[in-house]
DNA sequence: CGATGACCCCTTATGGGGTCATCGGTGCTATAAT
């Protein structure tokens, strides 16, 4: 960053931005994509922010939710010399959004804040290529890779809408991210050649711990009797809406000051719910994963997992609320491997092949249906023909274009062999889906240190076992860090690798005697390593 | 995949045990009825 920007971002938002802010800023400006992996409060909006300040044309930032738009618009005003900003959702009313587009068009709004929806939308993008976009910036960009093929695809749309701007900068950002998270959100960005900044995952603060339980009263008497004996705010993660009614019932009768939160409730509620917990007269959330993306709050002193999550990735994200303001935070997982089964119930349902059969069927050649016809047009439940025409688009059978589904280029003529193609597409995400879960049973499982396990994960690793999670306390990860024979010098960490059977991976971690690889086709697997020594199993390529 | 509740049968207590069906997460948008 030159010194006019410097001061410029000190006068107007009264920032000195840290070096990798600004890498990642330079990156931008001189027409390069980029990717921030960083923590959340580490300042990824200001990058963003930042940038625009020296771009001439509006800044695009997609973000998931409404509320955390009009967030980062209030955030924007409060500094009276910054750049006006909008957001564009259904929840403003037509003249409001006729006076934000005005402003879109005329240069005065530099920041436009909207849904992935809201671009998937013809006129929506016509209208900011008109007004002219220097930078994309796509925030919590893990959403594409967790919601795209299936619950919110129109995030899979943002790659070809990126081109139809005239194809400005890209810049993802999120808190969270594995490798095979990054390379999808890359993939699915259309991101050329992006930098690619992760900053430290680690967060020594936290204490980490998983109690395992045989059966469900006691899991549930357990985790009661922990969360009523413990200080301050916090939250308490479950799997479903019954779970949250439940638990809050029983640890207000314990005492604590908790309120239950998942979709379901009235927006007002859950509004009312957030800002309680925020202004400290709540001190205990017990929620679904609805609870998560715009919490700010920085004393959150533990969260306490009733249930498995789906991901690693997904939980560190969860226990990465606690302890934002440096202060100790305790994440405890309350682990039942049963638990595990209703993960794989939601990681599983690739479409049936008759309904792909029927969507392919309902969109004929050269033509182009709306997919809020396709449940008419093939005779399916709504929500059946939209899975069923997100496993088609995924195997590339289909196409989403402006305003519409149409054939694929050189896809199958028989509603059978498309079917097929879509059906092995399916079933090969739902195997990554599924390794996912077994990486989730794996952290709970293990005896070797919580920590060195989740940086693992991510691609940090930690020489020494950390001292500060359960495993650390009770001496197994000492021994199992003793036993640790290395062998990094054979299978490094990013080496890529093929396997007869599952084809190209990546080796995400070596340990003890194991090695663990993403593949692209079937996922996390990990490998005995002497198997992998004796049979020839990977080889390096 | 697994927890739960409805229902039935068996049997003679006012339950106990088996079988079967049902349900389970995340948000945008757009429009109609107040």
């Amino acid at each position: 960053m030159d010194t006019a920007l410097r001061t410029r971002a000190a006068d107007v938002f009264g920032w000195t931005l840290r070096p990798e802010q600004e890498t990642v800023v330079d990156a931008v400006l001189a027409g390069r994509d980029a990717l921030a992996v960083m923590p959340t409060g580490s300042g990824k909006s200001a990058i963003y922010q930042v940038a625009g300040l020296a771009l001439d044309g509006a800044v695009v930032v997609v973000s998931p939710l409404v509320a955390l738009q009009e967030d980062q618009v209030v955030g924007l005003e409060d500094h009276p010399d910054a750049p006006r900003a909008v957001t564009i959702n259904a929840t403003r009313g037509r003249r409001d959004l006729d006076e934000a587009w005005d402003a879109v068009a005329d240069g005065s709004a530099r920041y436009v804040f909207l849904a992935p929806e809201q671009l998937a939308k013809d006129d929506v993008v016509e209208r900011l290529r008109t007004a002219g976009v220097a930078l994309v910036t796509v925030d919590e960009a893990h959403c594409v890779s967790s919601w795209g093929h299936d619950f919110r695809p129109d995030y899979l749309v943002l790659g070809e809408v990126v081109e139809r701007l005239g194809r400005p900068p890209v810049l993802a950002m999120t808190a969270t991210g594995s490798s095979p998270v990054r390379s999808e959100i890359v993939e699915r960005l259309g991101m050329r050649d992006p930098l690619v900044l992760a900053t430290g995952f680690d967060r020594p603060e936290l204490r980490l711990e998983v109690v395992r339980h045989e059966d469900a009263e006691s899991k549930r008497d357990a985790l009661a009797a922990q969360v009523a004996g413990l200080d301050g705010a916090g939250i308490v993660y479950v799997a479903t809406r019954a779970e949250t009614l439940e638990y809050s019932d029983v640890l207000v009768e314990a005492g604590r000051r908790a309120k239950p939160y998942h979709a379901g409730l009235r927006v007002r509620d859950r509004e009312a719910v957030h800002h309680a917990f925020l202004d400290g007269s709540v001190d205990v959330v017990v929620a679904t994963s609805a609870f998560g993306m715009g919490i700010d709050k920085p004393d959150v002193r533990f969260v306490v997992h009733a249930d498995v999550p789906e991901s690693v990735d997904a939980y560190y994200q969860e226990v990465g609320r606690a302890g934002r303001d440096g202060e100790p935070g305790l994440a405890t997982m309350h682990y039942r491997a049963e638990d595990l089964g209703l993960r794989r119930f939601f990681a599983s349902g690739s479409p049936r092949p008759a309904s792909l059969r029927a969507v392919y069927d309902a969109v004929p050649p050269r033509r182009t249906v709306r997919r809020s016809d396709l449940a008419d047009a093939s005779g399916l439940a709504a929500r059946t023909a939209g899975r069923a025409a997100n496993a088609l688009v995924d195997a590339g059978v289909l196409v989403d274009v402006r305003d519409g589904l149409e054939r694929a280029a050189g896809a199958p003529r028989s509603a059978d062999a498309a079917a097929l193609a879509a059906s092995e597409r399916a079933d090969e995400r739902e195997r990554i889906e599924e390794s996912r879960i077994a990486m989730m049973r794996r952290y709970a499982e293990t005896d070797e240190c919580r920590r060195q396990f989740l940086l693992g994960y991510f691609g940090d690793e930690l020489p020494e076992p950390c001292g500060n999670c359960d495993t650390c306390s009770s001496g197994s990860a000492a021994e199992a860090h003793a036993a640790d024979g290395s062998h990094d010098g054979e299978w490094p960490p990013d080496a890529a690798v093929e396997h007869a059977e599952w084809g190209r991976g990546t080796v995400m971690s070596t340990e003890d005697d194991r090695v663990t690889v993403f593949f692209e086709s079937a996922g996390y697997r990990t490998l005995a390593l002497a198997d992998v020594e004796d049979r020839g199993l990977l080889e390096r390529v």
